[in-house]
DNA sequence: GTAATTCCTATTAAATCTATAGGAATAATG
DNA sequence: CATTATTCCTATAGATTTAATAGGAATTAC
């Protein structure tokens, strides 16, 4: 399941990607426009600043914007920082990589071979859209 | 993620089909030989009986066999037992379909078109591949 | 100086997942 | 019939994760 963290991390990147006007969009606004409780949402766009996909101007008047082109942003890159490894497994992670307690042998394992095809066919996917794409 | 749960119920129905002369397995040697918790395998292949992939027989030298053959076994299948909905919101969900509360539009909504796409990848790695497979 | 905003840390509440406990029911075998 | 080995069933505890909130510090425009 997708947490609601990313969805509403992917919903505030789509709705500041077509605030092409503004120079910046405060977190209030986007908050009552896409239903997304003010708090939670605060410290998602923190998180998308530390992790270099927004810029912020504090104060008055201040908010969020897009430090790079929407087209530049690929959704594999927002989902590892939001939601985490691509991969079901950490034993098939590329950046998230771990080895499972119970697995002797990773070659042997039926599970192992299932899930790197699955998160291949995923990769394809996130990798083939970036925001620029979402905010169509 | 992929929860405990599914992944040693994958395992475990990998090594049902890869037992063919055995007419039954019993749940003590998968657990052992698969380092799964021999109490929590038991309740998982008990849902996967209840859910028509396996039959059991109870008492002394009982155990679980398959109820089809392996090449008519699907991942969406089981997926959906064990995990739950293959979709990454239930607002793309073919089998688990729920409205989100937030999003007014669906149409409209960035992340609805991109989990489309990520589910119907998933759906066909999954379709594609069949516990004969796993089992190879 | 005031109002509006981001920034930061901590905490609570709820949900879910993992694992275990304990025993009932069933079947094979000598 | 007694023993042993198994599935079947329900309940529950413990751990982890997620979702949301609280409260205030720092900053900026005017």
């Amino acid at each position: 399941m997708l947490s609601k963290k990313t969805k509403y991390g992917l919903k505030a990147l789509t709705y500041i990607a077509r605030s092409k006007e503004a120079s910046t969009v405060s977190i209030g606004e986007i908050a009552e426009s896409e239903n997304i409780p003010r708090k939670f949402l605060e410290g998602i766009l923190l998180t998308l600043k530390k992790s270099g996909f927004l810029g912020s101007k504090k104060g008055k008047y201040g908010g969020y914007y897009l430090i790079k082109e929407p087209a530049d942003i690929m959704m594999t890159d927002v989902m590892r920082i939001l939601e985490g490894p691509i991969a079901m497994v950490p034993c098939v992670s590329l950046n998230f990589y771990e080895k499972c307690d119970d697995c002797p042998d990773e070659l042997e394992c039926s599970v192992h071979r299932l899930m790197i095809q699955v998160r291949d066919s995923s990769l394809k996917v996130l990798r083939n859209n970036t925001l620029a794409d979402l905010a169509k």
